[in-house]
RNA sequence: CGCGGGGUGGAGCAGUUGGUAGCUCGCCAGGCUCAUAACCUGGAGGUCGCACGUUCGAGUCCUGCCCCCGCAACCA
């Protein structure tokens, strides 16, 4: 299936402009898709690298409404930030624009206007709740109310919990939004759909026939949709901000974000192309045959890259589909799931601040543990560990020996090379079976083992320059050194060729210390990069250490912001509406006494009471466990709710009553007891 | 029987189409001193979660089971 193409087009993800980027954002997408490109450029090759923000969506609106300012405002915010990020990390973007974008727009419109003319969609016309409020429409699983059945109050729109019946949302007596609990109201809605389902045999034809070369994950987790079969996707929705939906009465219309967001790929190119002639038209980029797509994504995006958008490209006829879609998993930090709204991150922005300088360690961490076959986790002291034991100890250290020698010895001028001894030769031999072996993993999007093999190339220098031992071969036999340390030099050229898709700023910097003006990828291997008798400049480290304390700073940072967050994020509820008192009196407030207590088995968050309620006792269930020991409670007297409705659990348990606690704000749970120990059963009033 | 991802030397991970179990770090011993106490060599350490199969041969395929991690559910 190896197919010449003559240029390849490059597309990472389109970062949501709704926050700063973070590693996880620079590891599972854009280091990745940079060190491709790079890889690309170095060789010669004609490529584009495509990236934008992905401005549309709820998200954004709710953002400006929380903070008081516009759309408009959050993405212009954010997009200057991200971009600013991206330009510090040297993510080599062609171009990086934005899909609140005129030409954007215009081209976006155009898509959906040609697959409407085309009859491409499947209009339907339905009647759903939505809330006034939010303005969307809601899912059954978010609508709550009374069960027509058993009239518990509590229903979902699927299903009622207390009596088991499967439910419609219009069977639902009274239904509210079940997150805000607004009111709802039917709304007759018509929307335009992609159907899918019309494209299911074409899909698996080319994904699972035509491309088997693809990740493992990527190709499992297609195969796992195909297999439950497409259903039509809605491609507009009732929203004001967003692309206008181009048809005649479709006001109050947007496309949906899925569906405009990577046609950016395609606006951002026009873009590019259209202010650089010399690029040629972006049409020959996405419709000529023998042009390459390749989308760089996250896991959570493989379905609108490779079956969504595929679809509608497929609708449109004129474009590429793409060769292949490298979709990384996630990355977790210390042990957790990376997460913007708990602040538990390690933002871009931030970095920079605290280790200025340090772009390429990260580049370095990130892709030495890129999540490429599963997830996996930063940690502080990982970061440390391979700056101090792999770019100091043997990158860094190799280059600083060979330049270090040679201003001892020839006051930093390349010396002459003399006859090639067998080691030499070995030596030279397997620095080109690396290069081999890096374009094969490179070819494959192999990055974290390709990055390996470049290390290995400084190993192979350090190996050489102790074999040779030129301290000690300098008194018996100086011609001999000439050329161990011309061999040395030429390793350390070749260096600053192979790092530089993944260490783009190390590769400069060498660059500078060995005055090496060009360079390419074809070049590695060579043995004459630095002729005899080139003047090098002053050599500087390469590499820092990174002492522990800089690294604890890190994790300190990591858990007071956190901390902070929480803590800032914390006001008291509102008082809610008026009672009367008879509303009151009806509650039954009472002091147990605890007089078992233990977990529920396979559940995670239960435990299991027996309480003396002065008159015989009861079972209660209390979702505490994570919070309490059990023992801990054994003997104490809690405030429990006598009256309350026993409620039957999955696995048969059934509570009568509860237990009275109260929820901290960082969400910790204290059970209320009482002053001075009393009967049990007493009223609390 | 909710969905998904995993279980490989002390730690973190590779192991493509089944053919003597690898890498980085750590540890132990030795060497070297040009180098950011860095570098080089050697060594110890694994019944590849368990069991049963297929096979001449399984970490790699089949079946069953156990455990861990996300998500979902449960939090009266």
């Amino acid at each position: 299936m190896e197919k010449k193409f003559k240029r390849t087009l490059v597309t990472s993800a389109l970062p949501y402009a709704n926050g700063p980027v973070h590693i996880g954002h620079l590891a599972g997408v854009y280091v990745p898709a940079d060190i491709y490109v790079r890889y690309l450029r170095l060789k010669g090759e004609d490529v584009l690298f495509i990236g934008g923000s992905d401005e549309h969506g709820v998200p954004v609106t709710i953002r400006a409404k929380k903070e008081g300012c516009t759309p408009q405002d959050v993405v212009d915010r954010y997009h200057k930030l991200i971009k600013q990020s991206f330009e510090d990390f040297g993510i080599s973007f062609d171009v990086y624009s934005r899909t609140t974008s005129a030409i954007h727009h215009k081209l976006a419109s155009d898509f959906f206007r040609k697959l409407y003319d085309d009859g491409k969609f499947v209009e339907i016309e339905s009647e759903q709740y939505y809330d006034e409020e939010t303005h969307e429409f809601l899912t059954d699983r978010n609508i709550k109310g009374e069960c027509p059945h058993c009239h518990n109050a509590d229903a979902y729109g699927d299903q009622c919990e207390k009596c088991g019946s499967t439910l419609s949302p219009d069977e639902l007596i009274n239904p509210v939004n079940a997150i805000n609990g607004n009111p709802l109201v039917k709304h007759k809605t018509s929307h335009w759909y992609l159907p899918l389902d019309q494209y299911q045999q074409w899909l698996e034809q080319w994904i699972l026939e035509d491309h088997k070369e693809w990740r493992p994950n990527v190709y499992g987790q297609c195969k796992s949709w195909l297999d439950a079969g497409l259903k039509p996707r809605a491609v507009t929705r009732d929203l004001d901000w967003g692309i206008p939906v181009p048809v005649e009465g479709a006001e109050g219309k947007v496309l949906y974000v899925w569906f405009d967001a990577p046609i950016g790929y395609i606006s951002n190119t026009k873009e590019l192309c259209d202010q650089h002639p010399e690029l040629g038209s972006w049409e020959t980029w996405w419709k000529d045959p023998e042009s390459r797509l390749i989308h760089f994504i996250g896991k959570d995006n493989i379905v609108f890259h490779c079956i969504v958008f595929p679809s509608m490209l497929k609708a449109h006829g004129d474009y590429n589909l793409p060769d292949n879609v490298p979709a990384n998993e996630f990355l977790n930090l210390e042990n957790g799931k990376i997460s913007t709204s708990r602040n538990w991150a390690v933002w871009l922005n931030e970095y920079l601040v605290d280790m200025p300088g340090k772009q390429d360690v990260l580049r370095y961490v990130l892709t030495a543990n890129a999540p490429e076959t599963k997830d996996n986790d930063f940690t502080w002291k990982d970061y440390q560990a391979r700056n101090n034991n792999e770019l100091v100890a043997v990158y860094g250290n190799f280059v600083n020996r060979a330049l270090q020698l040679t201003q001892k010895y020839y006051g930093g001028i390349v010396p002459e090379c003399g006859e090639l001894t067998d080691t030499d030769k070995a030596t030279l031999a397997e620095f080109k079976d690396v290069k081999e072996r890096l374009e094969a993993l490179l070819d494959s999007f192999k990055f974290r083992e390709a990055l390996k093999e470049a290390m290995n190339l400084a190993r192979i220098g350090n190996k050489y320059i102790a074999d040779e031992e030129p301290w000690k071969v300098v008194k018996t036999d100086p011609e001999r050194v000439k050329t161990v340390i011309y061999i040395s030099l030429q390793l350390t050229a070749n260096l600053a060729i192979a790092f530089e898709p993944f260490l783009p700023f190390s590769s400069q910097r060498l660059r500078e210390m060995i005055c090496m003006e060009t360079f390419a990828w074809n070049e590695l291997g060579s043995t004459e990069l630095l002729p005899a008798g080139k003047q090098l400049a002053k050599p500087s480290l390469l590499f820092e250490k990174i002492e522990d304390d800089v690294i604890q700073a890190q994790i300190d940072k990591l858990e007071a912001t956190k901390k902070a967050n929480e803590e800032a994020g914390y006001t008291a509820a509102p008082v809610k509406e008026n009672i009367s008192y008879d509303d009151f009196s009806k509650l039954d407030i009472r002091v147990g006494t605890v007089l078992e207590c233990e977990r529920v088995p396979k559940m995670k968050k239960l435990l299991q009471f027996r309480i003396d309620d002065g008159l015989q006792k009861r079972t209660i269930v209390s979702g505490i466990a994570q919070f309490y020991e059990p023992e801990q409670l054994v003997g104490k007297q809690v405030l429990f709710i006598a009256n309350l409705a026993p409620r039957q659990f999955k696995n048969g348990l059934v509570s009568e009553g509860m237990i009275l606690s109260a929820e901290d704000w960082d969400g910790n749970i204290s059970v209320t007891t009482i002053d001075r120990e009393v009967k049990p059963g007493s009223c609390i009033s």
